[in-house]
DNA sequence: GTGAAATTGGAGGTCATCTCCACTTGTCAA
DNA sequence: TTGACAAGTGGAGATGACCTCCAATTTCAC
């Protein structure tokens, strides 16, 4: 956990131990996907802060998300650059596309929130997108380069379909369908031979 | 147009004057897109009534968007339904999803609004979503009945295809990746020879 | 230890949402 | 046509969430 904050420079201790506990507070309330139902005064006093000092740290609730979610990504990239050093690039860009629709099954609170946030696109995701989008993307170029899926379909597609599961998460038969589309996406990528 | 409330009860002349004056200004709103960043109380000035009657006739925003919406997928499935009858039913599913594209790219404000109101989840468009869904299925049970398509993968996934296509249309690159997705979705439809 | 600078926190201003009800308009039977 | 009653109207004002501001407090360099 860095000594910094999101500009860079260093935080007075308390400022920093008040701005962590913000942050842990608000990861627990995204998991329980009920972060926008709650009003941002009430969310500082459960972080154990005053008002003023949540607004400081985070000037909207689309601030405190994107700082919630950068973590998420991270470590999403970081499994991306992991599949990419151990598998041939078109399993592992198979591998990530069924993780990814686990990950999302297994946080549905944080999937809720991701999704509300990307509608009401505030564009705060931007920059923790474009990581994701990255990593997609990457995976999708080995895999072409290959010559394990076909070239002539951007990766920008695939990433589509993952926005859209990620979207309809409260569908009741979820699951399955992720699945489905996953296979059928994966299915479609195979060269014509 | 119907001369009665949602509710069937028969609605006096003056109250569905106003009814329709509020659709038609919310539809009109609606493809501009800015149908969420309007104050409630002014949509009501702009269609020429009263706050009052506003809430009257449409207790939320969501149910308003729900009127709007209605009509729109009404106009959907219809045309779904026609591809049904003049196609065979692999290249009517084709052509239907190749049509959804276009309309959504045409009514980029709408898919906007819509894409909105689906993450913010209130069940609103619960029925309005339930015909198009079912247009969208009968589809392709249609085609899986005349072996046009694969038969192990639900029309979900195709539904979560689309809702993403939906929800990310303002991506830049937005329209080649929505084709993109649909062929892929497409191609891997494809029953294994 | 001391002073300057950074940080805190909650009281209160601002503004969109929604309710309420005195008044207006439409309908229908005679 | 007219009267009387039901249905509908609309905007003033209550409500409550969001955000700002600044006096008091805490940290830290010297």
């Amino acid at each position: 956990m860095s000594t910094q904050g999101s500009a860079g420079k260093p935080l007075r201790a308390d400022a920093r131990r008040n701005r962590d506990a913000v942050l842990a507070k608000a990861r627990e309330i995204f998991d329980e996907g009920t972060f926008f139902d709650l009003r941002f005064d009430d969310f500082a006093r459960l972080a154990g802060v005053g008002t003023g000092t949540l607004y400081r740290h985070f000037p909207t609730r689309e601030a405190l998300a994107e700082a919630v979610y950068r973590k998420e990504v991270a470590t999403l990239c970081e499994h991306a650059r992991e599949l990419r050093g151990t598998l041939p690039a078109g399993e592992a860009l198979t591998s990530f596309l069924r993780y990814m629709v686990g990950y999302i099954d297994t946080y549905q609170g944080l999937a809720r929130t991701l999704a509300t946030l990307m509608a009401t696109g505030t564009g705060a995701l931007a920059e923790g997108s474009r990581e994701l989008e990255q990593a997609v993307t990457d995976l999708v170029a080995a895999a072409v380069a290959e010559g394990a899926i076909r070239d002539d379909v951007s990766a920008g597609a695939v990433l589509v379909a993952l926005h859209g599961i990620g979207a309809a998460h409260d569908r009741p038969d979820w699951r399955t369908e992720a699945d489905g589309l996953i296979t059928l996406v994966l299915a479609g990528l195979r060269p014509p031979s």
